[in-house]
DNA sequence: TCCTGTATTTGATATACATCAAAGCAGGTC
DNA sequence: GACCTGCTTTGATGTATATCAAATACAGGA
């Protein structure tokens, strides 16, 4: 008989207990990496041999690239504050934005696999990052397994964000997915420290719809739709939640009937 | 100016490269691993170590599962031969499908995260699998940083592997998605040995219309479509692909005006 | 060989969302 | 302050694809 299934976003209850890989420690060493310089697996000068590997604090503004495809140097980059987008860019110039990273966020895991660099990260604003060159990553790696282990967490951390917005473009109403973009941008932000009540979107209303497989005109409408409701107050690019239950009730089903639309599982 | 960007397909072409993860070797060993009892990396000690560790060649029948999100033990799986679908479920018990694997992939590369394990795998017809205990996994990986490393990989090809998805299902028409869809299954069967032409696909109308965010009736009609075009045989499951360079052109543009659609790249 | 359930195809209709077009609006610049 | 310029909103219309409905094909078992 078909067990009762944790759902897809009750894994987002659980972002905390991930998102620890992005604050495991905050005693600042030269910058707060707080991923890794910090991360306290390391003894005091393996961490030390780290984070003199690391170029500290590179200041990047709105607009510039972090990387493109055509990049021969590899880095792994660790926002120190401030925001980028990634995307990857087809034959014809089309482009899918792959994912917002914030402080604290690791960005270029796919680096690892000398697979042609398909995509670019660019600045959404003045931002600052760390960054530690790929081969000198590789070398500290070898030596400290507990550094793989923690990449490899970090890595899987990805694959999962990954997978919940395969379910968002491949399920999801344009309203669901807006709705669940501002919860978890609003999830983001508690997890950097700040307030998910009142945030900041760095990105644009076309950055947004681009993510999320829309028209830009469209986000525009529920944006503004929400607001009507009451749901959300919008200034310009700041989004207060006012009504988080409404909102995530987006998410779920509406329906009055309870049928079983799980499949029965049949397990060895 | 903007310089020319290598694309997200492009990629595809240097799968081969990547995809050596899958065959490094195929001298037998118990089993045959190809991704891990005999990765070249590891000395033959190590390599029996590893291969004792793990559950070699266990059957699995067409919808049996491999992991369902409520199980408490976790094991990274490799298929030794057959094919699995991997897919995630919301609350309301919707799913979308995040993956097919066939002979020589890994599966379950997010079970490092202790993240509820929000996703299930179930075989698409008679397959076996070799599985590796988590807990024991890491102990080995933490030996051997090579292991991880090779992990590290097998993991970043799976975020580009979503991350191409998600241009899938962000960008592409119906069509497109199930021209990309057929590519890509050709190009997996080659890289199993097998012809790029002519290949079997194990899952149904159902799972494809999924995984590419469609209707079962629209990616029948694409098929009929392209059948009547005298662009593919469909017999079955048993696909032809009789015309490849008409089925790539509709990832394309056809469009006559040669607009520059790029973004101005600045770069620091 | 027929039967039965499941998978797939085919056709008719509905609709969510994109597209096209134009007007507001803010923030920077002369 | 007036004028740009890029971003966002708002309205009107079109269309790709979902949905609904039903026929057909196939596989596996009696």
């Amino acid at each position: 008989m078909g067990k009762k299934q944790e759902g897809v976003f009750s894994a987002m209850q659980h972002l905390n207990e991930v998102t620890q890989l992005k604050a495991l420690d905050n005693t600042g060493h030269r910058c707060k990496l707080r991923s890794l310089c910090s991360v306290n697996i390391l003894s005091a000068s393996e961490r030390k041999g780290f984070s003199d590997a690391t170029i500290h604090n590179e200041r990047w503004d709105r607009g510039q690239h972090l990387f493109i495809p055509s990049d021969r140097l590899r880095f792994i980059y660790i926002i120190h504050s401030g925001s980028f987008k990634t995307y990857i860019t087809n034959i014809n110039g089309d482009t899918q934005i792959t994912g917002f990273y914030f402080q604290g966020d690791v960005i270029d895991l796919n680096t690892p696999n000398y697979a042609i660099q398909n995509n670019s990260a660019v600045a959404l604003e003045t931002s600052t990052v760390c960054k530690i060159p790929l081969a000198e990553f590789e070398k500290i790696a070898s030596q400290y397994p507990a550094l793989s282990h923690v990449f490899l967490k970090i890595m899987s951390r990805e694959i999962i964000l990954k997978q919940r917005m395969l379910f968002v473009l491949g399920k999801m109403t344009a309203e669901q997915k807006v709705a669940d973009f501002l919860v978890h941008m609003s999830t983001e932000s508690e997890s950097r420290g700040y307030s998910s009540v009142v945030f900041n979107l760095s990105m644009l209303r076309s950055d947004i719809a681009n993510y999320l497989g829309l028209a830009i005109e469209t986000v525009s409408r529920i944006f503004k739709n929400f607001q009507n409701k009451g749901i959300i107050s919008v200034e310009r690019h700041q989004v207060s939640i006012n009504d988080f239950e409404t909102l995530k009730s987006f998410l779920q089903y509406d329906d009055t009937n309870t049928s079983i639309k799980a499949a029965t599982i049949s397990q060895k």
